[in-house]
Order: C-alpha cells, then sequence, then structure tokens
DNA sequence: GACAGACATCGACGGGTGTCGATGCATCGA
DNA sequence: TCGATGCATCGACACCCGTCGATGTCTGTC
C-alpha cells in the first residue's frame, strides 16, 4: 500500500475505500486543530515556547500580541482545554507554559504511517 | 534552552519572551490549521489517503460521509487550496489524491525544534 | 479592613463557516 | 444531436468564532 493517514489509535477499519477514521475520534482532533487555526494562538505558543523560562504570563503576550486582556484570556483558554498549555496561578499572576508531548502528539497524527521510521 | 517552537522558516526574533512567529505567516500557517478544524475534513483525508489507488472521486466520499455533493465539493475545494489535495479531472470524474509530504510539512511546523534528531 | 492590581467571566456585536437545495457546465453514450 | 451523468457554483440559512467593554473574583499590600 501507498503512504497511508493511520489517525492515531482509530483501529484498523475495512482496507479499500472504507473510512479509517471514526466520527468520535474525528471531531477530538478537529477541535485541537482548531485551537491551532487562529493566526493569534499561534503566535500565542511561539511566544509561550520561546520565553526564557518557558513559561509566560497573561500581562506579557497582550502587548506583543495587539489584543485586549479579555481577548488573550481567552485564547489562552481555548488552548489549555485542548491540552496544549498549562496553566499555573502564583499569587496574581498566572503562568502559562508547554503541555510537553502535546505538539508533537498532535503532529503524529496527521503523519503517513509508514513516514514514521 | 528548553523545548522551543521553532515555527519553520521565521527567522529568530529576540530569543527572550520575543515574538518568534511573523504576523503573515501566522496567517498562512493558521489557514492550513483551518482546513484540518473540521471533522468531515480530516474524515476526507483518511478516506482519500486510504483508498487503494490513494484517489478517490466525490462520489465516493458523499456516501461514507453522509454528506450531500455540494458540500462534499466544498470541502475538496478548502482542502485543494490548503494545499493538502490534488484534483485531477478525467473525463467526466474529478479524482482528489494527497500532495506528497504537504502534511509532513504542516506536521513539522509545530515541533519543537530540537524534537526533530 | 480597605484598597489596588492581575486575571477570569459575561454580554454583545460583526464576520466567518458548514450545510443544503437549486442551478450551471462540462463530458460521455445512444 | 440529445439526454444523462458527475461535478462545481450560487444563494440562503443557522450557527459558531474572535473581539471588545464592563464587571466579577481573588490575592497581596498598606
Amino acid at each position: 500500500m501507498s503512504t497511508r493517514l493511520d489517525i492515531q489509535g482509530m483501529g484498523c477499519a475495512t482496507a479499500t475505500g472504507g473510512e479509517l477514521l471514526s466520527v468520535p475520534r474525528a471531531g477530538v482532533l478537529a477541535t485541537r486543530f482548531k485551537a491551532l487555526a487562529d493566526p493569534n494562538r499561534l503566535r500565542i505558543l511561539s511566544i509561550v515556547s520561546g520565553s526564557s523560562a518557558a513559561e509566560t504570563c497573561v500581562c506579557d503576550l497582550s502587548a506583543p500580541l495587539g489584543l485586549g486582556q479579555p481577548t488573550v484570556s481567552h485564547h489562552l483558554k481555548i488552548l489549555v482545554e485542548a491540552g496544549l498549555l498549562n496553566r499555573e496561578k502564583r499569587g496574581v499572576w498566572a503562568y502559562y507554559s508547554l503541555v510537553p508531548g502535546a505538539l508533537e502528539a498532535l503532529a503524529a497524527t496527521i503523519l503517513p504511517a509508514d513516514a514514521t521510521p
């Protein structure tokens, strides 16, 4: 067989033209990718992962993004609910950091089965 | 440094808290991920990549997805414009196939820089 | 205890998106 | 040439999403 999208953990359905990706799993994956389907959220991930301490507070994001504080908080909530960001509240500040392995797992989802060595 | 999102081809900005992902590139990537942010489109990719000949016509997709023909055509157009699917018209039928390397390139986009060996 | 600051939540608005039925446009066969 | 078929496009509808100002909640400080 040629390159085949072996969506992670979907089991194997009929091999010839059958639906390979179950409906529930498609919904879960779509929610994850929807979290990435916004320019500002991608920039948030970039800033968080690029910060020296690998964690960032909301006040550090509002200015470089050019967005209001409620909007930034909204995007952060979506990223946390998607399992991509961790939220840790220390005192008055809330620090966000990447969930280790989350982006890698999502990336592996769209890789063809025979592309992983 | 820790895991760092070295978004492909963005160059390196200020290394400490600066914005690592440029605004135009964030828009391009968001458009790509938006194409994946729908359950039916994910299932379309799964069916296309899983078909025996690695190419599928619209009539083969409408039934398993439970969608009307115009809706399937609409989703296919989005996937083609995102550069994920190829469209080849032979006679009356239109065959769709995965663009080689497109999904891999998109996956590499969200991988931390030091996760690629 | 009262105040100030950081963040989350709420309600509202404009714009985008998924879906459908109807229609148009090619191509193939009789 | 004419009808049939597969696909794309159009218009319309309901719904979701990103953004904002206003407000609420909690923590630390005086």
